[in-house]
DNA sequence: CGGCTCATTGATAACTCTCAACGCAGGTGG
DNA sequence: CCACCTGCGTTGAGAGTTATCAATGAGCCG
């Protein structure tokens, strides 16, 4: 019923990298779970307990200060790999942004697995290493990017993350229309931005008729290569 | 005489999870190489070519806008790892701040050499993990921190990634005192500022006795607790 | 139909950037 | 050996962008 086999992820995820007898013991050490909007898997400053597979849905990952600042560190869709494997403490915590399924692993059962599967590990090695790059990229957004460069770009790149997921068929570059994972709040937390911020952008780009906003969780790119042009 | 055997990094970098003869074969298909300060070893944008070691140095990885902007995302010290294994394009330039020592291997070398030694690519993995996680905190400090907050997590995070390097007996948190590798500039690059904004909060750090500046390139910490408040 | 949360809009303030001048140090050449 | 030149850093004045504070508006659920 939820093995492996079936699993809608099973030739995007790391799993890919294994065969039918070890996918079975995988299998045999992972559990499913199902987190509502809002509900945290990982918590920031913890010992990394437990590692897993998104299946289902967009997660996020965030980090803080004391003075509850908040910062968005990083976005996590179905296929995709989540906390730390190898010890040492999660530096992030691991919230749902929406509805989501999980495929959960105790992190030493994962660790042990992976140390006897060079091929899993080097899956994992190179999504992280694409995942460090993706986030080397953000951050010439939150150090240079003004205010409407960050909105433009951070729906152009939403679009494109979320296109699989949606499955447009036509081969663009992204989804054209799309529903929005993030409130303006957790918007304004990816882009080091406030919700005011966020909002006036949000409002700028409508009137420029460069997007509309059906309602307030859905968005549709009117203007492509316009908002590329607004992205820096 | 350039053999790894004798590297001072031998124990520090992911050679360490190489026995003798792999050593050996890891150190026919490498080289030595060395770069003068403002001298790059990669470019944004082109195709992964090589990949390499720090020996000795300090190395900045940047990316920028079309119309100039610049931010580091990264610095490199000794025994830490250069470039993109396994294909891809290198999403940010690699260059020394110093002058510096490096072992380069071809990509697609060093490729095949990892592929047959998953304790390497075990290490890099946890390397890259751990680099992951630094970056994402970086974030925090790009997207919500002010500038006299950037400035004074700045220094102090240099104070402890330096004194490895600098060798203080004294087993503090970091270096009291140390050598800026950075230029004001380049300081403003890492922090997402402007050059004036950074003088000035150096100034201020000065004036208030957080710190010293012996020199344009020297920096004494004299109140590390005021400076940890200084960073939020 | 309230009452709630979330988002938008407006007015003002604060912070950082921009532009410009000046200062300091190191190197070069008279 | 000193003068000058050049690059980098500092300091100042003013402008611009984004944050803050406050009020209004829209959608949702009981």
């Amino acid at each position: 019923m939820s093995s492996c086999e079936q699993c809608v992820v099973r030739n995007r995820a790391i799993c890919s990298s294994l065969d039918k007898d070890e996918l079975g013991v995988l299998n045999a050490i992972g559990r499913r779970r199902t987190l509502q909007p809002g509900e945290s898997l990982i918590w920031e400053g913890e010992d990394s307990v437990l590692v897993a597979n998104v299946i289902e849905g967009v997660l996020k990952l965030s980090t803080g200060t004391e003075d509850g600042r908040e910062q968005i560190v990083g976005v996590v869709y179905p296929s995709e790999f989540i906390g730390r494997p190898f010890g040492g403490t999660t530096s992030h915590g691991v919230t749902a942004l929406t509805e989501s399924r999980v495929c959960v692993f105790s992190r030493s059962d994962f660790d042990a697995f992976a140390r006897e599967h060079p091929s899993l590990e080097h899956k994992l090695l190179e999504r992280t290493l694409t995942e460090l790059d993706r986030t080397r990229r953000w951050m010439l957004l939150l150090g240079r990017k003004s205010a409407s460069e960050k909105v433009a770009s951070f729906l152009l790149e939403l679009s494109e993350r979320l296109s699989p997921a949606n499955c447009e068929i036509h081969f663009e570059t992204g989804a054209r229309r799309f529903t929005l994972p993030f409130s303006r709040q957790q918007i304004a937390d990816v882009l080091g931005l406030t919700i005011e911020t966020v909002s006036r952008q949000f409002t700028r780009l409508k009137s420029e008729g460069l997007i509309d906003l059906p309602s307030r969780r859905e968005v549709t790119i009117l203007d492509r290569e316009g908002l590329a042009a607004e992205a820096g």
